[in-house]
DNA sequence: TGTTTGAGCGTACAACTGTTCGCTAATTTA
DNA sequence: TAAATTAGCGAACAGTTGTACGCTCAAACA
């Protein structure tokens, strides 16, 4: 790559990131400016036309860096699933664990989630989606699921596990414990509700055949 | 009340309502700005601190009427319970009823829950809070649950009522059926699996007694 | 080597914001 | 009836915003 290039790309970063470095619980993606954005990466407001044709674009570029953490968290979460213990004791520990590094990059996901800027909303609610949609399969392979009862019990899960994660995202670490506590909990019993139910269903499907 | 009482709570309903009305999907109170509404209401940018202190004072009231909603809806729900039927289904049909004819009401409440402002945030807190826990103590009576297990299903049920509520805010009506109808699916998942854990560990009270 | 490209900059502008201040005019109070 | 209160207004302010335009000058290219 070019000197040129890299330069343009250094100055890229640049922006994302202080983009992503405004962030907190007082600061939305959708209340910050432009010229906020370019005076903390250290350009003129100007220059940022050459990267991003709004911050519309910023955006979209960091919730695509959301799902992309999504899906490491994903894979995380399976290798160490692989060497045994309680799989959603795992799945909660590392959640929590990737929450916690990259704090930033939750609050985009789990703001604009709700946020006022429709493509925002679909960006998002397809990563979440892609993330759900794969713990479906997985469900599905690993035990004995339908694919319907799969899918629902998956949604169900990913609802709790992000519904917790933006409660512990401003929380101090012993309340998140707690949280994260109370969310192996849930899962359980949905998991444990999702058996029964199926469990249900093909006695009388047994009986009828 | 005296004719200028009158008329300053009637500039006051105005407010309130013109802040309302200008929430859309496209539009969070937080993007509102104070000569907006103060344009809708028909008064002048300067007369609004007649009313609230700032934006602020004005989106706590907001959500106060909020919570108010909450509480009717609850209220609804039991009433219509009492009549006989699927609880489940019952009070999923009340919810997206009241959902349906209280839009924006729901907006303020599901965006400014993962909002910017600490206040805001807290005072979304405490009306779910009211919510769930009035809803695990009904629980607690009208079934045999713990208090600890009667809390953890109710605020699994209310976060995946809530979920679904910010899902089918803005969807066509055909689309709300299908939410509504998975929505009861999970709900019932985890008042069965809750039966379930709280089942075997009664046994294991038994047995160790 | 001479020419083209393009990242970054400074200036400028119109649009909007929240808020201060002093005024009017109608209601309330004494 | 005379005085005090106050909801509502218009003008004005300093600050911020997004963005258009034209310039520079180093890298890339021919």
């Amino acid at each position: 790559m070019g000197i040129r290039a890299q330069q343009k790309e250094k100055t890229r970063r640049a922006l994302v990131d202080a983009a992503f470095d405004q962030l907190s619980a007082e600061r939305s993606f959708s209340s910050l400016s432009l010229r906020e954005v370019a005076r903390e990466a250290q350009i003129a407001p100007t220059s940022f036309y050459r990267h991003f044709k709004d911050m519309n674009e910023l955006g979209l570029t960091m919730v695509d860096e959301g799902g992309l953490t999504l899906r490491q968290l994903m894979r995380k979460g399976r290798q160490r699933a692989e060497e045994g213990g309680s799989i959603i004791q795992i799945s909660v520990d590392t959640f929590m664990e990737v929450l916690e590094s990259n704090p930033n990059v939750f609050r985009i996901l789990l703001h604009e989630r709700s946020g006022t800027s429709a493509p925002f909303r679909a960006a998002v609610a397809r990563e979440i989606e892609h993330f759900t949609s794969e713990l479906a399969h997985y469900t599905e392979l690993a035990t004995n699921r339908t694919p319907e009862l799969a899918r629902v019990q998956a949604e169900a899960l990913v609802t709790l596990v992000f519904n917790a994660g933006a409660e512990a995202l401003d929380m101090k670490k012993i309340e998140r414990k707690k949280i994260a506590d109370s969310l192996v909990l849930k899962l359980r019993v949905i998991i444990k509700g999702v058996q029964t139910v199926q469990h249900k269903a093909s006695m009388i499907g047994t009986r009828s055949s």
